[in-house]
DNA sequence: TCCGATAGTTCCGAAGTTCCGAACTATGGG
DNA sequence: CCCATAGTTCGGAACTTCGGAACTATCGGA
């Protein structure tokens, strides 16, 4: 199987980002990676929030973020890892990332205090 | 013609926002009706970057930008006005419009750089 | 080496979205 | 009342997304 591709940082474009992160599953997707320690597999983001994904469409997901420049993916063996390139990003559009991530979790928030503080989700 | 439909600055979603300005004709046109004092007529618009947009597409495009909640549009006699709702989504997503529109122009900055100087646009 | 299990990717059809020309609607002026 | 102007709606072609089934790659064990 070929490497995965990965754009170069200069190359990688506003509307790409916005279009990946557009999308709250793989906005979810992208938090989980960053959160937890920049490495997750793919497989253990099977679930997001309540909802199953397939295996197809975690795949494509996992795609629009590497080639959005948002993830990198390296295989492992059998699984592959996929690490947040956070800082190149910040690096080249500063504040977008933290924008972005502060804008679903106030909306998160929001939801969440609305329908009760006791929602475990 | 009913009143136009916008979102309380509550019910604003920011897959919404990101939905709407992940494409760059959009973009273009909310960072102007912003620079512009905030009021704008549609048919001002139908030029962006270099390309001619058709009066239905950009019909179109208001109305993604405004069912975002990123604009609010009223008619004025025969035409419509577009006011930015900036400070309103900046207040409750802090940091999003300036990370998302700080990213545009530093894309724009980049490309122009390496394509000489001296580009106009 | 062969086999089975695991982790992802690719393929492809159905469903949904976007684009834009043409027809339509609303408003103001003469 | 009619025309011009500014936008909206309609509808079909082109594109995108979703997800099940089939495929591929890698590891561990016999």
């Amino acid at each position: 199987m070929r490497p995965l591709f990965h754009p170069a940082i200069e190359d990688v474009r506003p509307e790409a980002i916005l279009h990946a992160l557009a999308d709250p599953h793989r906005a979810a997707i992208f938090a989980t990676i960053m959160r937890a320690g920049c490495v997750e597999a793919c497989s253990a983001l099977s679930v997001v929030g309540d909802r199953v994904i397939p295996k197809s469409s975690l795949s494509n997901h996992f795609k629009v973020l590497r080639e959005a420049g948002l993830i990198r993916s390296e295989r492992h063996g059998v699984e592959v890892r996929n690490a947040s390139r956070w800082t190149e990003v910040e690096g080249r559009f500063p504040g977008l990332l933290t924008g972005i991530i502060n804008a679903y979790a106030a909306a998160a928030g929001a939801r969440e205090r609305e329908r009760g503080p006791a929602d475990p989700r």
